[in-house]
DNA sequence: CTGAAAGCGCTAACAA
DNA sequence: TTGTTAGCGCTTTCAG
């Protein structure tokens, strides 16, 4: 691993062709033919045992390395698989994509990244080289706004998964978080420590996330006896600008404010807890919040340390690896799948530490 | 890109073995030779218009797209570089790694990712995945406290370059953002609006970054003709609480104290500018404070928005690729190349809007 | 137990 | 102008 100059290599017992060796400098060397080094560098077929160990030798000394684009070319699998984000890749996608890369990897296949930024003919033309370089498999993921339009999946029978990303064909398989679950565990937890006026403020009604946290959020309050009185959803922005202007509006009325917050995202849960500090109230003991994404800088950063809902996006990644695994072996899995979030509990909700539940 | 279901490709003109389509498949359909079918596709050789115009238009008819693994084998180039992390792939790297492969994508290389997570087996079996796959060149990116250990070249001859990681030999090219300079920047930004005792809050001192950024503070400030006092270089963590703390310290004494703060990321700018506020100092009217990394969470959301050092890492990825492209075309490039890193100007500086300048 | 040979899909040099 | 052929590096039957 440190040496760097090798020139041994170069001064190798036998004079060998330059660039990477091949099986047949390997059966050259042992003086045996060329099947016979690829059975025993492959384990297979019967072998007496010193050939095999004089052909494994002889491929070590060589530092041999099979050429997979030739294995690949025979046996019409490239053992690649290709990963696109029509939007760049960020702070979602690349939790995920580093799991599904890690799991692919132990099963020996590597990941193509490719990133089309929304340009249609960008995309076109990765696939284009995607299909070309023969990929097993592809992984598309985007921003969760919009659904997107489905890969028009060229070679017919390529396995294709969305991941947080939706696509409107049945035929297709998407992985999302469970936003609905994971605001009804924020919301959840909240009721059960007692709060009993829990206010949401989140991002843009467009995202489909805003939409499906919302009815958690709901659905959590009805579920503790609650509801939410008017103007205690606001929908918005994704920033912190937006959490601390939401929070002054909602505090600047005397009477009857919220003990809780339960915010779109952990930015919006910033902001919240920099106006509820300017303007006088504790967290968490008059208002208790808790933010969503878990985003590590955010949270950390917060004071108090935020309470916020994790997303679990490698789960989420690995997921999308074991999948895309049982897709290339046949099987076909279609729908949308949904995985659940968890609660990481902090102090500004005002309950036990460290303890994180689902 | 819209159609989903294309049963027209099953109910071709004539019955094609299933699978991705051949040159042999557009040759048969032609009526014409492989060899003369590669020829057309390759635009290569002399051919009759029209036999030229039947071949292209069959192979668009079937949707031929030529085996790049078996071209790769052919002409002992894979059209693959490979991009590995040491460190997984974070904040830094990830714009870096995006600029690469755009970079790359337009001369039809794809990109290989791997993180080996600081698990040197890992690297090890990455690395080794990687030369299997004939990778034309290879990427490094680590994380900046230490210096890494080189990669074993174990194919000869493999154009490597490390980005934003430096590595001992000399041999190697490492890309690197221009610590010192950006730090200059900032300061001598600083002096120039006015600001007489400018103190330097950063991260921990093991971080080549923040000795590299502590010199350029120190050769701005006497450029200026202004000496840090004693106190006034703060190295510590990386944290918006390290922030708040260091100026809590740097402030409670009641006699001369900083008017600017030059901050050693974006963090730690968040928390001064915290802590400031909180002690009734006014930004930028009494002490004015400039970030680095230009972070656009850290930066928008900040009150007021923080002037930060960008360090250019789009185009620190750009230039990887290009002398990736380079090398693998046969130059030798190596040495430490440190690219130049921008001011971007915004109001927590007290100075003109909107304007970046080098 | 080992060797010879066909073929994966494509290109390029050489014939016709 | 077109066809034939020999590989690229590897695996896998099928003979020996």
């Amino acid at each position: 691993m440190t040496d760097l100059i090798r020139d041994d290599l170069e001064s190798s017992d036998e004079r060998l062709p330059r660039g990477p060796r091949t099986i047949r400098d390997v059966a050259r060397l042992a003086g045996v033919s060329i099947g016979t080094a690829s059975k025993a560098l492959n384990a297979s077929g019967r072998l007496s045992a010193e050939t095999r160990a004089k052909i494994l030798r002889i491929a070590r000394e060589i530092e041999y390395r099979p050429n997979v684009l030739a294995q690949s070319l025979h046996r019409t699998r490239s053992m690649t698989v290709g990963i696109l984000s029509n939007d760049s890749f960020g702070r979602f996608t690349f939790p995920i994509v580093e799991a599904l890369e890690r799991r692919l990897f132990d099963q020996g296949i590597a990941v193509f990244m490719c990133n089309a930024t929304d340009d249609p003919l960008r995309e076109r033309r990765h696939i284009d080289q995607l299909l070309g370089k023969r990929i097993d498999g592809l992984v598309v993921t985007a921003r969760r706004a919009d659904r997107r339009e489905p890969i028009e999946p060229a070679a017919r029978g390529l396995p294709v998964i969305y991941v947080f990303s939706r696509v409107e064909n049945r035929n297709a398989l998407c992985l999302l978080p469970d936003d609905k679950g994971g605001a009804a565990l924020a919301v959840r937890h909240l009721a059960a420590l007692g709060r009993r006026r829990i206010a949401h403020i989140t991002g843009p009604e467009r995202f489909e996330a805003v939409r499906l946290r919302e009815a958690g959020y709901r659905a959590a309050l009805a579920e503790a006896g609650l509801a939410a009185r008017p103007g205690d959803y606001r929908p918005g922005h994704w920033s912190e600008a937006w959490g601390r202007d939401a929070v002054q509006d909602l505090f600047s009325r005397r009477r009857a404010v919220p003990d809780a917050l339960f915010c779109g995202n952990d930015q919006i849960a910033r902001g919240a807890l920099d106006a509820l500090r300017e303007m006088g109230r504790a967290t968490p003991a008059d208002v208790a919040v808790v933010g969503f994404d878990n985003w590590e800088v955010m949270v950390k950063g917060a004071r108090p340390p935020l309470t916020s809902v994790d997303m679990n996006l490698d789960a989420l990644g690995r997921e999308a690896g074991v999948c895309l695994l049982d897709m290339m072996a046949g099987r076909v899995i279609t729908g949308v799948r949904r995985l659940p979030c968890s609660l990481v509990v902090r102090d500004s909700c005002g309950a036990g530490q460290h303890s994180a539940f689902e």
